[in-house]
RNA sequence: GGCCCGGUCGUCUAGUGGUUAGGAUGCUGCCCUUUCAAGGCGGAGGUCGCGGGUUCAAGUCCCGUCCGGGCUACCA
């Protein structure tokens, strides 16, 4: 039987990066057994529905380049593909119908009111809460009818059977069971008529020929109700697979006190699709052989249902950025250039960058920054469009030194302003020897004169600047030239850079430079 | 409270009765070097949550216990 997965988002709100990794597991499974990838949308909460979720979704898949074979952006042969339509077509409705007719669900007239004050008496006696039955699991036909006859609102519940074990066969977890007296009868179809996740997703998996149902470990607890429902029907359960979570630094459930948990915070913040992919399928599971780095490829082959692992992931934001350097690192310097390009004109990365920043995540100081940061990301942008190979040579000098795409802005910026913002402390501990003036002068000298004005000419010339002048260590050159040419006290190789940068710009940079120590 | 899941260096993990418990990240030292990175080579960091058992042999099997987490809605 070929493998049929689905991911199955309540569209509530944003996609976060607990949710991607189910999607991620149900992508790499279905493409290394050239199964089918299903999205399904779970819209039967009227009171969370949020409409732009959807496309949130869809849009972030889409970035992260998990694709589906059947959807409700796309279509497919079990259409509708979202719960909210399938109900109009009348196929929750149809399906209740076979459990009532068979005796395993019944109708319960009980209002909100009775079943707040029996979970109150049930706690105050110490008992399991939950309706175990209350006056209408053996009602009478009369009694439902008698109910019905005066216009009562009632659920449906499912029956679950009495004095058995219900046991779930779990692919990473393996045998589970549970005393079914200790499982409560669920609610299949809310008063609204709408149907709970219990009954439309199980329904929809049954009905759609899902083979594997990937979802989270917080779902476990349901999971007998949910194999009850298929012994109910009679229909054989698929496999289910219950993955691990993703938690904060602190073992809690991922939050904004963790960072970002929005996956198109991380699009805007310069990680690439693959090092998020990479990253997040290595929490919860491996390949063996002691291998990390993988592409789209490796991970889609390499990947198995069989090699998950039960306990918790930490999301370990140092190992991303470790996973997006190397990635940045790998990328032939054309190819980076557009992704850059690309990342610019991203209008999600934008917004990031320009919108109001929450006091937990660093308030206005943190605002500050990003805006700085995108600023240089255009100026490098803009220029690339003017003169694509000099924005090339900028991106190369700095391949090495970036973790992300959005660091090229700031890595890049002494490359692309008039003047470079200079790092005082870097000015005091550099200017004040004795040599600089000279030093300065001589490399104007030397830009001036039309000479050699290549990687190896500015080596030459600082070579021989030093032994001209009997200074026996190059570093006492090399820093104060490299603050007066980029403000700072690191960065790319001094001559490549002065290499870029040219002889007019350097020129005018030290002259800057001397009038800041006033030289001129 | 009840039910359920989990527990190997800080973190992600390898490991399915016999290994000096391996790799990665992070931290750190050295090399390279004009700086910062990158890269190369080292180092520290684990009483495999704890206690019993089974066994010649236990991270691996059994029991107990502790800790962490989840669920306990006409939410998903």
């Amino acid at each position: 039987m070929s493998v049929r997965v689905r991911f199955a988002p309540s569209p509530t709100g944003l996609l976060h990066v607990g949710a991607l990794r189910t999607v991620l597991f149900d992508y790499l499974f279905a493409r290394g057994r050239g199964g089918v990838n299903i999205l399904r949308i779970e819209d039967t909460d009227r009171t969370r529905y949020n409409p732009d979720s959807e496309a949130e979704f869809v849009e972030t898949l889409r970035w992260v380049g998990i694709d589906f074979d059947e959807g409700p952006h796309i279509g497919g042969p079990h259409a509708p593909y979202r719960q909210s339509e399938r109900k109009e077509a009348g196929i929750y409705a149809r399906e209740i119908q076979k459990l009532l007719d068979n005796g395993s669900a019944y109708k319960a007239f009980d209002t909100s009111e009775e079943l707040d004050e029996m979970r109150e008496l049930q706690q105050i006696n110490k008992m399991a809460t939950g309706y175990f039955g209350g006056k209408w699991r053996d009602a009478t036909p009369a009694e439902v009818a008698d109910a019905e006859g005066e216009g009562k609102a009632y659920v449906i519940r499912l029956k679950i059977p009495r004095d058995k074990t219900i046991v779930l066969h779990d692919l990473i977890r393996g045998r589970v069971e549970w005393d079914s007296n200790v499982i409560d009868d669920p609610v299949l179809i809310k008063a609204d008529g709408m149907p709970t996740y219990h009954f439309a997703a199980m329904v929809d998996d049954h009905l759609m020929g899902i083979t594997h149902i990937l979802r989270g470990e917080e779902w476990i607890p349901s999971a007998p109700k949910h194999i009850a429902l298929f012994e109910a029907f009679g229909w054989t359960p698929p496999i289910f697979v219950h993955c691990p979570v993703i938690v904060g630094k602190d073992g809690k459930k991922l939050s904004k006190r963790h960072g970002a948990t929005r996956v198109l915070d991380y699009a805007a913040q310069g990680f690439m699709p693959q090092s998020l992919k990479n990253f997040i399928a290595l929490i919860g599971w491996s390949p063996g052989e002691d291998r990390e780095v993988l592409t789209e490829e490796e991970l889609i082959s390499l990947f198995d249902l069989d090699r998950l692992q039960p306990s918790p992931g930490r999301f370990d934001l140092e190992k991303l950025q470790w996973l997006s350097g190397h990635a940045i690192r790998a990328l032939p310097t054309e190819e980076l250039l557009d992704k850059v390009i690309d990342f610019v004109a991203f209008d999600y990365a934008r917004e990031f960058h320009q919108a109001e920043v929450s006091e937990e995540e660093g308030g206005s100081a943190e605002m500050e920054k990003r805006m700085a940061r995108w600023a240089s990301l255009e100026l490098l942008a803009a220029r690339a469009k003017m003169d694509r190979s000099f924005a090339l040579q900028c991106v190369t000098l700095e391949q090495e030194r970036v973790t992300t795409l959005a660091d090229f802005g700031e890595a890049c910026e002494f490359f692309l302003v008039d003047q470079p913002r200079m790092d005082p402390k870097a000015v005091e501990k550099w200017f004040g020897q004795p040599h600089v003036p000279k030093l300065f002068d001589a490399i104007v000298a030397h830009c001036e004169s039309g000479q050699d004005c290549s990687v190896a000419g500015f080596e030459q010339l600082l070579r021989t600047f030093q032994t001209e002048n009997e200074i026996d260590k190059l570093g006492p050159i090399v820093h104060p030239t490299r603050v007066a040419l980029t403000g700072k006290t690191f960065g790319p190789g001094l001559f490549e850079l002065m290499n870029v940068l040219g002889p007019a710009r350097i020129v005018a940079r030290i002259h800057s430079a001397k009038s800041l120590i006033g030289l001129n």
